[in-house]
DNA sequence: AAAATTGTATGACAAATATCATATTTTGTT
DNA sequence: AACAAAATATGATATTTGTCATACAATTTT
């Protein structure tokens, strides 16, 4: 059993006002999970009964559309929690989670967090801080959605990709994401994302190398949002 | 001054955890205002340094997107609070709140709200239980946005105002909405909202009674959904 | 009451996007 | 290596949606 304490997860999220006593509490009643890219680590509609740490690896959040489609709401980097608003309103997911690389993730029950929640003022600020800033992030999106064209919402997702995310040593695009996954996070259909690439990529926007993308020129990308 | 004990959104709102001390001390620090239908409470941007309780009419929450139409993000009904998410972020608005018809509102100091948040375990906890929903709401929302159609947006939003403000006697919508305003809601141009509330009165579905909106099948608007 | 302004409606057209078909490439499996 | 399956790519076409122009109606201002 590892130790709470020098990981990466406390560091960066609401944990952080865990004191020692708390952290090792936690490091008791923790599981820790190894899941394979492609894997859920819960479904929409799933009763989760507590959080999850992501100690390493990038997962998709999404929700199946009445059209079938699976529309990707949030990527979540390591050092982030999942389950807290389900924790809070003690709902079931209203979000799939899928690795989208290997992941190494930690599960805390629902019991023990919402005993932090109750005795830790500050870590409930923390958590609840978070999923304000999840809500302006939501309502931000949703604007974007309503009033972008696709065109637009490709070039800023391409951007904040490589903010986020980062690049390889060959410049692509370190996360790996599927035309498919790509289509579902700016919400548009699998082909129009695929010919907008295309596009963008004769126009020397970006570079197509395989599956992998290359940012060339940034600010011409910012220039078309 | 009025005592707030009696006031509708201490019933409905997260302050129905308040008690009476409570409750005096907020009537004694609160403000109220009367919006005319049109006036803004606060916009996009503005310190508002505390929560308004909606005593009586509908406002909208907006936002201005980069294409410069204003997107409309949530309605907003009597009983209900605005403010929560800045007040906790202790960030200026995200979004404009504008009155749709006459209200009335109070204002409560942030200072107050905040002592209350942190003594009253039972009122933090509805205030992020609330923030939890229109984060579960906004999620959904833009799952919408991104993909359905305008037609199948407008018929919800149509079936939404209905449910949610009910209808004259007369069988026509209760809220008032401009197609302007009905076009931000759904994300569209304002001519498209036009056009398809014509192509809906010509197919039976709705009537349009000069400016106003009567659903005349709310089975057959769904089946479009 | 007349004029001006704003909101609603519709036509014509252009642009954006989805859908379906099919080809090609990549990946995984035997 | 050979095959099957999946992912990527592209063409053809239909549909959806936006834009611009204009007309008409309702509301407000003078």
């Amino acid at each position: 059993m590892n130790k709470c304490e020098q990981c990466i997860v406390r560091q960066f999220s609401s944990l952080k006002a865990l004191n020692k006593d708390e952290l090792l509490r936690m490091a008791e009643c923790k599981t820790s999970y190894t899941i394979k890219k492609g894997e859920p680590i819960f479904e929409e509609g799933e009763v989760t009964n507590g959080i999850y740490c992501i100690k390493d690896g990038v997962c998709k959040l999404s929700k199946l559309s009445d059209n079938g489609k699976d529309q990707i709401v949030k990527l979540v980097k390591p050092g982030e929690l999942l389950g807290q608003r389900s924790m809070i309103s003690d709902e079931p997911a209203n979000l799939s989670a899928v690795a989208l690389e290997d992941m190494e993730v930690c599960f805390i029950p629902r019991s023990e967090v919402m005993q932090f929640f109750t005795q830790n003022n500050q870590f409930s600020m923390n958590v609840m801080k978070t999923i304000c800033e999840d809500l302006k992030g939501a309502d931000d999106h949703m604007v974007n959605m309503a009033q972008k064209t696709v065109r637009q919402r490709l070039a800023e997702t391409l951007i904040y990709l490589e903010d986020t995310f980062g690049k390889n040593e060959d410049g692509t695009l370190r996360i790996q994401l599927s035309r498919e996954e790509l289509a579902g996070m700016i919400g548009t259909a699998t082909e129009s994302c695929i010919r907008l690439l295309s596009e963008l990529n004769k126009s020397e926007y970006i570079e197509l190398i395989g599956k992998k993308i290359k940012l060339l020129d940034k600010n011409k990308l910012k220039r078309l949002t």
